[in-house]
DNA sequence: AAATAGAGCTGGACTAGTCCAATTTGGGAG
DNA sequence: CTCCCAAATTGGACTAGTCCAGCTCTATTT
């Protein structure tokens, strides 16, 4: 027995990995509460926080607000180069694709927004702001915004549905490019609401600028994923 | 003045957040230890160090082991598409790169790696361990494995320098197909030694397994970048 | 001028609690 | 059996410290 001891934080970590992996916790489970848990270990509620909020980092578990730690079902494979949306992608993986609409209407477009989209100042934009949900948990917000010019009165519609296939059925508008900046960053406080998690969890960041069928702007996502919800997989040809 | 609470933590990233913006704290100067900032902030060490520790999420800070917190430098640009590597690459947009070799051998292939170069059991691979900086910082921990009937005798060449441009002036093999697998997670212990930073700090580990001109699979590696070092871009043609 | 020993800082890790707000849950009324 | 309210429980936020290891810088020595 040497004094030498992993630090509590990484036993405490090390334990529940282990327990996870084995299956003794089960995808989707809840942990135990954490005053519970920090008896168990015999610590403080800091440290066994510090633990806990590491498998987070890892992407181990994951917390809902104010309900409690559970363990991270699988993320979900997200491949930039083929063209599909969220319910399809999400469908094709044997999982349950859900969205709700956060807000929708006709706004003057940022500073930052009339840059991506490339339209003069104080232009006005469709702002579409929705949360996603994969077997029933909430995993991305993103907000769209579209060049009004190409999509009048899209706001009548169901827009609980994919934009892609609205666009094509009612727009005749197909996508072309796509640019994508994936930044590995924090959720600010609007996005952590709408996925009622705490401020500042990490998040990965994907800004999509999106042309048609014929090179033109006409609509650039920002979402953001929680971290521990997919893996970018990415095959470059020769 | 906000509608909610406005907690001591996210005021003290706000305040921190702007001084950084407004330029007051420059691009990799040091912020003030710990304990004066909390004196500053009148709050607790462990109060402030849940801020810092959101603004590193953020990848606005970032912390050296047992030295202090840092403004962050500016993001380095991935393009997975554009083949390019490290020195080339960090070059290319104004920064100076440094490499370092951490260990270099002969070892038995691990079950992971045996699967991932689609090798036999117990087949042996070169494993090679280094550690990239930007402008001096830490910010890249990679293990490459080669498959050994390829590259024989490689560990004999100083490999500081590119392994792209060394397949290709030593062994005449290029780069052909190239699959990525990006996934936000957490470094694990020996990365974070490796950066000097704290284990479980976040991160972007990158799996790249690259093929040769004739499509055969020639090495992966495994890079496990800072989470605030990079932003990924991907542009997809139509 | 270079090498070095040591003191003082700095971050890292942890303890032992408190107060609050939201969520759950259990029990009683209808 | 359902619905609703109140109590118990849980996570969120924070205070006020302690002890330790590694880095740095200074002052002294060689």
């Amino acid at each position: 027995m040497r004094d030498e001891a992993p630090r509590a934080v990484t036993a405490i970590c090390r334990a529940l990995q282990e327990q996870i992996e084995r299956g003794l916790l089960p995808c989707g489970s809840q942990l135990p509460a954490e005053r519970k848990l920090s008896e168990v270990f015999d610590t403080t509620r800091i440290t066994l926080r510090e633990a806990l909020g590491q498998l987070e980092a890892q992407g181990l578990i994951y917390r809902e607000e104010r309900r409690g730690w559970f363990v991270s079902p699988p993320r979900l494979a997200y491949n930039p180069l083929v063209r599909s949306h969220f319910h399809a992608m999400v469908g094709e993986q044997g999982r349950v694709p859900a969205t709700e609409v956060l807000s929708a209407r006709l706004m003057p477009a940022s500073a930052e927004i009339c840059q991506l989209l490339e339209l003069p100042a104080l232009s006005s934009v469709y702002q579409i702001r929705r949360a996603r949900r994969i077997d029933g948990r909430l995993v991305l917000y993103v907000e769209h915004y579209l060049n009004p010019a190409y999509f009048p009165g899209i706001l009548d519609f169901d827009l609980t549905l994919s934009l892609t296939d609205l666009y094509a059925s009612e727009y005749g508008i197909h996508y072309g490019r796509v640019r994508f900046d994936m930044v590995p960053t924090a959720l600010h406080p609007e996005a952590a609401a709408a996925l009622k998690v705490a401020p500042g969890s990490p998040a990965l960041r994907i800004v999509r600028i999106n042309r048609d069928q014929h090179g033109r702007l006409i609509d650039c996502d920002l979402e953001f994923w929680r971290h521990d919800a997919l893996h970018v997989s990415v095959e470059v040809p020769d």
